[in-house]
DNA sequence: ACTGAAAGGGTAGTAAT
DNA sequence: ATTACTACCCTTTCAGT
């Protein structure tokens, strides 16, 4: 379960650049963070290894797939047990258009970020995953008009 | 601005690999659509020259940093003109911990994912965002507790 | 049909990591 | 050593005549 991984400010340097972009060669990280090409690869390894890096990813534009909108759905289920929260979490992880999905304390219960193609294909997802969902109890939709800021870049704070 | 590119099944495999993991090889990419590593260069350029692939990132666990929350926020503004409008979405823009914000219709006007420190930290940001701030109207905070699914991947859909 | 241009794939050699 | 890049050549397609 290895939570502590400690990082020194190398390692944060170099967490702040891959992810902005990972594409950058250990050659051009090295100057930038102030330490050999190798010892950077290392580095890198290792916190692939440690899961600090958990993934590397094409970010693509929904647009230039074809028609796309974004939906935020928040979510209010009827009662809460761990069999039915379970269950929908495994649903949200397997459904491909959903794109992300948080348990969340407050109104909603779930919020969830969808990319669908129009607006009758997310009439369809809400038939499929809300109305046939006796464990629903309300939904809101917000229709996404503008994707101001996208990203999963996090704050690499210095200690 | 061209929106307009027009994709194969080979784009189609290929983005629907990379968007899954950015550091597959040109050759183990070659086996999975069918053509020769060199051609699956060419189609990576030509999907990143046209913006389709937007940006290759590192995921990062925002636990592994040090300790992370992560908070949606619904806001609500007071009255929406343009002027107010672009440049509370630059402000989202520029703010670090601000990971992803959309302008929406429905009962939100805007939806906010952050990532902050501790409650502490979420409560120094709204002091400074949104208390400091005439036009928002209220705003709605919902903890995550479960991230249950995150990524950016998009529905590859076959024509 | 014939030709020439354009698009796209494959091979192979070179540079980068 | 492995992987990425690219220059070169070949095939197919399609436009214009």
């Amino acid at each position: 379960m290895m939570v502590n991984v400690k990082l020194d400010d190398f390692d944060r340097r170099i967490l702040d650049a891959v992810q902005r972009d990972g594409r950058v060669t250990a050659d051009q990280l090295s100057e930038t963070v102030g330490l050999s090409p190798a010892a950077v690869q290392k580095r890198l390894k290792r916190l692939r290894d440690q899961k600090v890096i958990l993934q590397d990813i094409a970010v693509l534009d929904p647009q230039k797939l074809g028609p796309a909108m974004t939906v935020i759905v928040e979510i209010s289920l009827e009662r809460e047990n761990l069999g039915v929260l379970d269950q929908f979490k495994r649903r949200m992880r397997e459904t491909d258009e959903v794109q992300q999905c948080y348990y969340t304390t407050g109104e909603a219960d779930f919020v969830l970020i969808l990319v669908v193609r129009d607006i009758h294909d997310y009439e369809r997802f809400t038939r499929d995953h809300f109305f046939g969902n006796a464990e629903i109890r309300k939904f809101k939709t917000n229709i996404v008009m503008d994707t101001v800021k996208v990203g999963l870049s996090v704050p690499v704070w210095e200690e």
